[in-house]
DNA sequence: CCAATAAACTAACAATTGTTAGTTTAATTT
DNA sequence: AAATTAAACTAACAATTGTTAGTTTATTGG
């Protein structure tokens, strides 16, 4: 475990502000306040604003990118692999709750990176599509529309960042668990 | 069916440019711009940029509030009235989806009216999560977490106005239809 | 103890922000 | 034709923005 250096400080205190206010909302002068140092100071770890929240988008993108491949690699059932990734949603935004809100909802401030980031996500979505269209061919999972089913798991697992720091006794095996069951067999009884 | 004014213009505008960038990071003068005009003249007609956003927000939460008084006063069974909600939102959204984006992502840049705007949101979620809980009483509706379940459809709810410009073939009636489908029924086979 | 480095500071910049004041132009009403 | 109104304009403001330059202070390794 590398420890942490001034620099993770900043990006994980700016992280925090933009959940709350949103990237272009927050200010170099609120950040530095919120760090007990003038805004000037900030320029001797970090190269730009623009810096910051290209760190924070990027390396989350990438972690989804990676944690699918392993998924997708992974043996066993359709539905198996969509617990995979209901899993993999709530490990990651639980140790990244502040993070996923710049991941949702600053990436279009992204400048020189926004066209990877947009690849990613695309991506992404494409191999989620396709595991489901999978589980619809081999019986697994009913036959309705392929992109409603995904834009709704989806939206959920998006929102996650909302709701789990609210719950902070949670378990995220056991959120993992009761997500999956409703996300997979509705609530009919 | 009122005629629309100039400031209806320059609102429904700037819902759209805030739908891109969000509320901070659009100026006065790219909304004026868009609007073909300098910035200044904006001013003789609307008061701040403030308003825009309070007159964007604070209209549509109410249009979800009365929508979810009339649910609430229907009869028929809890299945019945979710399915109501469900072809609430996709009317809203589908009339709406610029200023939904707003209301999803600005709201926490309401100044006076934020208070508000917290209460309608917190009443209708109150609401809604009495709908679930009776459903359950009843035996129409399976017995897991209700919070995990409010979370999980409001957040697909909540999510429309990025997917249904995306299909703009699209029948409104069609989509309530196939999303309560996925919502109450799940995916499983 | 000295040198080097890390990390803070003050002061300032050029650009951009929302907004106001006062004026001009075009359309409508009397 | 004159008067009123709606809606644009130019010019400017005070505040705030991200960022740079140059300097001081504290900590660490030789």
């Amino acid at each position: 475990m590398k420890q942490e250096t001034r620099k993770d400080e900043i990006i994980k205190t700016a992280a925090k502000l933009f959940k709350n206010k949103g990237y272009s909302a927050v200010t170099m002068r609120d950040l530095a306040k919120a760090m007990g140092i003038k805004a000037a100071s900030l320029y001797n770890h970090i190269n730009s604003k623009q810096e910051i929240l290209k760190v924070i988008i990027i390396s989350l993108a990438e972690e989804f990118t990676e944690g699918m491949k392993q998924i997708k690699a992974s043996q066993g059932s359709c539905i198996d692999k969509l617990k995979q990734i209901v899993k993999l949603h709530v490990e990651i935004t639980s140790k990244n709750t502040f993070e996923m809100a710049s991941l949702n909802n600053d990436w279009m401030h992204l400048e020189e990176k926004l066209e990877y980031y947009l690849q990613l996500r695309s991506n992404y979505e494409d191999e989620f599509r396709d595991i489901l269209q999978e589980g619809i061919k081999n019986n697994e999972i009913v036959d309705t529309n392929v992109d409603i089913t995904l834009f709704s798991i989806l939206s959920t697992l998006r929102s996650l960042y909302l709701w789990i720091p609210q719950k902070d006794d949670l378990n995220p095996d056991e959120l993992a668990k009761n997500l999956s069951d409703v996300l997979i067999n509705g609530i009919n009884k």
